[in-house]
DNA sequence: GGATGATTTCGGTTTTTACCGAACCAACTG
DNA sequence: CAGTTGGTTCGGTAAAAACCGAAATCATCC
């Protein structure tokens, strides 16, 4: 940590405790911080030495990273160890979590929901529940839909609008047409 | 928990786990969920029952809902317990709850990378920190941007439009026109 | 088919987080 | 004003998560 400049090092600890936040392993963070700011590929041991843990620990992270699919394996001529670097596409990358996440921490509350609402009858003990239950499935349902539609748009269209177009006139003036 | 139905019970379970995931205590999760499937407002030591959970467990989940801004204070006449009760709309929990967690684990980061930006001069040493952390800050800013302008639409607005509109449509018409 | 070097797995330890319950504080009651 | 009830704070403990380092595995090279 110490052969790296101080905005470096403030940068990588930021990010690693703002993951934390979010409910990102630390380390993870770091790790995806160091090779974001990295010129070069970096293998497992300098992550390792710069970072000060284990290489274990850092085998870990890399797969976790890996499992996001948000880093790339490269390899060097006549030289048979792993280099990693983060994909290129800032926003490609932060879509590709929202979908790990999206898929591993709301779809299944969405099929738990839907469940739910189907099992339950309509005795007066359990309408208000199967209520309850299928306005917040509605809700997770439709932002969920939200997503993925914006997902197909590219990213560099939503960069672009983002900072020229007008977002809440142009959503007041679909929900008019409709 | 004994004195609900299997259906509300592995809700609760269910959305305590879920919460875990998103960085957020399982019991304050649980609290969430009970209130929100409660038909009526429940004061600290209902909670505290149903949960099986200390009763200052609950006081402390208590004030994280309520710094959250998502539960109102109720009470009765004659009685000076404090009932609490979710508020009403389910969109707007949800846009509390972003909107706090922008607050607090995104503007830090904009703020941080701004003051880094500011401060790294254009020597080759530092010019490709500046340009990575330049991007960086672009993509969280811009996304900052895009959540406070859909902020101000209606949640109705938004969960019509979700549900009926094109979206995909809409934003290549708008990335045409301007 | 070893030997070498890179990577992964895993048991034990450390660190962090969550939780309980007792003590404390505040407001009301008789 | 002593007793009761509701609410909070806080120190100690229990549970969970992260981490290390040694051993095992894997892959490649000669």
């Amino acid at each position: 940590m110490t052969d790296l400049t101080p905005a470096v090092q403030n940068f990588i600890v930021h990010w690693g405790e703002m993951g934390e936040r979010w409910g990102i392993n630390r380390t993870v963070a770091q790790i995806q911080a160091l090779l974001y700011i990295s010129p070069q590929p970096l293998n497992a041991e300098e992550i390792s030495r710069t970072l000060s843990v284990a290489r274990s620990t850092v085998s870990v992270g890399l797969h976790e990273l890996q499992y996001w699919g948000i880093i790339n394996v490269v390899h060097r001529l006549g030289d048979r160890t792993d280099y990693y670097e983060l994909i290129g596409d800032v926003w490609e990358m932060f879509r590709l979590i929202a979908d790990r996440r999206i898929q591993n921490e709301l779809d299944p509350t969405v099929i738990m929901l839907q469940d739910a609402v189907n099992r339950l009858g309509d005795d007066s003990e359990e309408t208000h529940t199967k209520k309850k239950l299928s306005e917040l499935l509605d809700v997770l349902e439709t932002a969920s839909n939200i997503y993925t539609e914006f997902r197909k748009v590219p990213t560099k269209i939503i960069a672009r609008i983002a900072k020229t177009g007008d977002i809440v006139g142009m959503i007041l003036r679909l929900a008019r047409e409709k």
